[in-house]
DNA sequence: TCAAGGTTCTACATTGCGTAGAACCTTTGC
DNA sequence: GCAAAGGTTCTACGCAATGTAGAACCTTGA
């Protein structure tokens, strides 16, 4: 439930860097932009957007609003808080977890630290 | 490549209760006794087991003794590791890791932030 | 050496994803 | 009011991953 495939992927970065809600035709074309720098080539059918649109719908991942004609999609939270409820989805399965977080902080970078630290607030 | 399915998953953490190196025959056992509430049932076959365990062992998950005349299959790596991995894998994946991280604190339990505090030592 | 037990090969069903045609519904320009 | 243009839903096919296991092949002990 929680891998998407390579071109559900694309549809919701592009989502994540449109704050707006797009329409199948204009996600069609950033595809088009996005897949293959620039010069238009390779695009896919509306219908094959729209395929993965209801599919990332059902997924609870994208919101689309029907009163609107031609529907227009977006994202239902954003990249980072997608990501974050990853990584806890992933967390969460796991029996003993703050020895995960341990080896988790063991590869986080110095500055990423440091920022966690802020984060934290101290004791 | 990071997705497992239900009884690949199931073996795995056989594996990661079990420190020693099993053989497939134990582990179909375990599996049994696992699935269905003691009572023994529904036993798998074990060359069913067997595939699965080639297949995490391609996946690099698992590690077998080919030396032995029953094969013995034991986790690469622990739990903790192999969750906290997955942790990074999905962070890894963000543009601005930063602030992922810091929807992810944001829920987190008290205890385990604390715990992280100590973990990343006082400012 | 041969039977018992273990391993590899091959295979089939199911499901998820990429892809899109065909059919169906809406809107809009006349 | 109606037909064409455009949008949406249904249905479907190919491919890869996974659950499942039979058939064939290899090893070893009696």
């Amino acid at each position: 439930m929680a891998t998407l495939g390579e071109l559900e992927r694309t549809v919701m970065d592009l989502l994540w860097e449109n704050p707006e809600a797009v329409t199948a035709n204009a996600l069609r074309d950033m595809l088009a932009r996005r897949t293959h720098g620039e010069h238009a080539s390779k695009e896919l059918a509306v219908t094959t957007v729209l395929t993965v649109l209801s599919r990332l719908e059902k997924k609870g991942l994208v919101e689309r609003a029907r009163d609107t004609r031609p529907h227009r999609y977006q994202a239902v939270t954003s990249r980072e808080e997608h990501t974050a409820d990853l990584m806890h989805e992933v967390l969460g399965s796991a029996p003993n977890r703050e020895a995960v977080l341990a080896r988790f902080l063991g590869s986080v970078s110095d500055g990423e630290a440091a920022t966690l630290r802020k984060l934290l607030g101290h004791s």
